[in-house]
DNA sequence: TAAAAGAACTTGCATATGCAAGTTTATCTG
DNA sequence: CAGATAAACTTGCATATGCAAGTTCTTTTA
């Protein structure tokens, strides 16, 4: 603990990549874009956990509420594409889902291994319940995004997302 | 072998809210923003997780080797805020990657209670490797995007970004 | 139409993750 | 300068998560 002229000051910054706007440029730019798009999203996520844990549930549930209020009942199948928890994650999950009556399963007439979900009325509160919570951190985030950007952010999302569902890759 | 690759699609598409371009406007379109956020980071995020998997390592590992990139060396706390890997999960994921000799760790002389994490040469070997294969996916979905779009995506998430550290929400 | 291939889950098992609480060292306050 | 606070981790513990390997039912195909 040799205290060679100790002089820190108070918590210095991290300096972070995002606070250098003119050290990456051109090539790296790529980079820095997928590495944003994960920092935001990843905070917003981190936020997301908070905002649910007064309600005791995980983002999983959460998404299952959300997919599940665009189109009543799914099978789990659509539910694993539209809330991309991955398939065993969400067997398990439907299952607590169940035990707390937010949702219902039964099995499918037309095909003997699927299963229906859908949601409960108590399912349907409880996302009521949630969604100011959830969505005051994304909101301010945008806050002051120009509309006119805000657009384009979400029509390049939405390319993205579409590319992806087609990649070749894997 | 039973490879239940569950996310093949030769079914009836699920009618997922994105392609269903006009069926939300106005008011509902920021909740359609944070979905498609959250929908293309998630997707980027499970092909990461596929693309390191024949390293066998997770993705918070790919955060420090790349944090580490950036900055040979950094305490703990810096990898907390540059990775928004959990402390907890941090300090044993530095745990693992030292005995994988990716990086080396000793104390702060500045602060007894800190400790600097430095990358090893392996480290940069291993990160090398890993690259081509991990930006392969977000390359390709934005393979198409005018560059116009690409610099105002840029620029959005950098101020989003910049918003979520500031944000006054918990 | 019987056998093979595949789809839709479910379960076993190992593990990364997260919260809470603990430890040690710095810093702040009176 | 001493006591109180806070910072920077680390560890205990419980759990959601993910991959692999079933199970059951459906669709191909030979």
């Amino acid at each position: 603990m040799a205290s060679s002229s100790t002089r820190s000051s108070r918590r210095k910054p991290v300096d972070p990549v995002d606070d250098e706007p003119d050290a990456f440029s051109d090539q790296r730019s790529e980079k820095k874009t997928a590495y944003l798009l994960r920092q935001v999203s990843e905070r917003l996520a981190i936020s997301l956990t908070e905002a649910l844990r007064p309600f005791n549930q995980t983002a999983s549930v959460y998404r299952v509420l959300i997919a599940l209020t665009r189109r009543d009942h799914a099978r789990m199948r659509d539910l694993i594409e539209l809330t991309l928890v991955e398939s065993s994650t969400l067997s398990r999950t439907i299952g607590r889902m169940e035990a707390q009556e937010l949702v219902t399963v039964e099995q499918d007439d037309d095909d003997g291994r699927a299963v229906i979900i859908s949601i409960t009325q108590a399912g349907r509160d409880l996302l009521d319940a949630m969604l100011p919570a959830v969505s005051a951190q994304y909101e301010w985030s945008v806050h002051d995004v120009p509309p006119a950007d805000l657009e384009i952010l979400r029509t390049t999302l939405q390319r993205m997302l579409r590319n992806l569902k087609i990649s070749p890759i894997k």
